[in-house]
DNA sequence: CCCTGATTCGC
DNA sequence: GCGAATCAGG
């Protein structure tokens, strides 16, 4: 595949919209993220947000190495320390919205449940927003989650699954957030707000 | 381990 | 010009 102007094109795009070089790669088809990253560069729209006098890094400019051999990897201190995950076990009470329905069963459940309320039988569920004050921010996104997770079954959790319990573990509206996992932790993005939060929010974003 | 973009360098 | 390999950060 070569760089055609319409693949440019939509390079150009979808890398305006902020799309990952991966995701454009995937989209053209026949192109590796690199090749899209390479051809970023070139084209010369790479880094954006650049202030005046913008430090240029460039870090190891003579290297003058013809043997790319850089061993000797400084390990990062072992760390070994994170908050507890929620239980999932525990009876608990009933807690659901009544019936009236009195029809067929939802085999396919297109209508998603508006309210969703959850009152704990005093039992350590999960952090649910009760006493416990957490990032509203991260509440509100747990919130938007629950309505687009997976919904997935036990035995369908995966080391990639988001492990986050949803709902009552003693009724069938119980169910595992399922979404793809933050990495390394077993939650998605959202539920690792909401999960680990010892201390100080976070406070970085730069690059 | 996963993913991101950045850079280098042989082709 | 191209992009795999590599690097560096999250």
């Amino acid at each position: 595949m070569s760089w055609t102007d319409e693949r440019v094109e939509v390079l150009k795009k979808m890398w305006g919209e902020g799309q990952s070089a991966s995701q454009i790669a995937k989209e053209l088809g026949g192109v590796t993220r690199n090749a899209v990253i390479g051809k970023v560069h070139r084209l010369g729209l790479s880094n954006r947000a650049s202030p005046a006098g913008a430090a240029k890094p460039a870090a190891t400019e003579a290297k003058a190495e013809a043997k790319p051999k850089a061993p000797a990897k400084p390990k990062s201190p072992p760390k070994k320390a994170e908050a507890e995950p929620p239980k999932v076990e525990e009876e608990a009470a009933e807690v659901q919205e009544p019936r009236t329905e009195s029809a067929s069963p939802p085999a396919q459940p297109k209508v998603p449940h508006a309210r969703r309320q959850i009152i704990p039988a005093g039992q350590p569920l999960p952090p649910q927003p009760s006493a416990n004050e957490i990032s509203p921010e991260a509440l509100a996104k747990v919130n938007e989650v629950e309505k687009t997770a997976k919904k997935i079954s036990l035995m369908e959790l995966t080391e990639k699954t988001c492990k986050w319990p949803v709902g009552d573990p003693a009724t069938d509206q119980f169910w595992f957030c399922g979404l793809n996992v933050q990495q390394g932790k077993p939650y998605c993005e959202a539920h690792v707000g909401v999960a680990f939060q010892p201390m100080s929010s976070r406070r970085d974003r730069r690059r």
